[in-house]
DNA sequence: CGGCATCGCTATGAATTTCATAGTCGACTC
DNA sequence: GAGTCGACTATGAAATTCATAGCGATGCCG
């Protein structure tokens, strides 16, 4: 199988990985979460090359992640903004992020932290039910088919 | 820069992505938190080449994700179980899972339902702040320099 | 014991993707 | 009118990924 029929598999996560597994989409998601919305921004935030960005803000903009607008036409000028959907990922960004912070940050601890400006505190982004509010680990998760099931393919 | 390098910057999503920003590597993660301990449960499940398996689990063994135990010598079996490390990329998984329901499912509905064993419901996996326990949402929270933070690269 | 299947890989060359460098085009700016 | 900036496109080289094939060890079946 190729990387790219990824997505054609029964299962939300890997259609999900289909759009967003890959470094540089969701690289430039996060800047976009953070505010970057010009070509050249995503450029010198990421560091991709501008055929690396031209590549990845079309594959985003098909997605449905990011819309383009035409902020101004003299001269021609384009912001890359994320729509609902593109919003929509800020979770995942957030458990990334905190996965980064537990895993990756070595003794000095976080390189950056995130304020949760309702409470004041730092967000420690949690994942829990949305039915009980309970976190959600590993081993309290069952899976069934749900209701888009079509075939025997449980993967 | 070259995609390698993401994972120098000084941020922990950037960090995280450098090590399971790959569509392989994300599936073989959700495959274990599923229960696939082998490699050619991994081959088969993911449809992945077997040069693409050795490749994966050789990077994830090195990230510490998994571990490799040999479980018989005779026959020589081996099996690829998720660290403490690896488990903890469970709120990703399922904060994919969610993304992929709500934007990717179409009419039908999610192919997968996960119920919270728990309370026994669905789970509906939201990321809330672990101090106050409200949703985290973009545009309530915003980002400050961490203890970790040492240069001025912001990114 | 011979033949076949399974597991856990490795090898190889072709196809594809990514990278780095360079260049284009329009507009604005000094 | 020379330089610069934003927003890209072009191109060939380098790296990665894919598909096919095969290997060595073991077990199973007759």
């Amino acid at each position: 199988m190729r990387r790219d029929s990824i997505g054609a598999k029964e299962c939300s996560i890997a259609r999900a990985i289909a759009v967003v597994g890959d470094p540089w989409a969701l690289m430039f998601v996060r800047e976009a979460l953070a505010g970057e919305t010009r070509f050249v921004g995503f450029q010198n935030s990421t560091g991709a090359q501008p055929s690396v960005v031209s590549d990845r803000l079309k594959r985003l903009l098909d997605a449905g992640i990011f819309e383009r607008h035409e902020y101004s036409s003299h001269p021609p000028r384009q912001e890359y903004r994320l729509t609902k959907m593109g919003e929509d990922l800020f979770p995942v960004v957030m458990a990334l992020n905190r996965w980064g912070d537990v895993h990756l940050s070595g003794d000095a601890g976080p390189p950056l932290v995130y304020r949760h400006e309702t409470c004041g505190h730092d967000a420690d982004p949690i994942v829990v039910c949305g039915h009980c509010g309970d976190p959600l680990t590993f081993g309290s998760v069952t899976v069934e088919p749900g209701p888009g099931a079509t075939s025997n393919d449980p993967g």
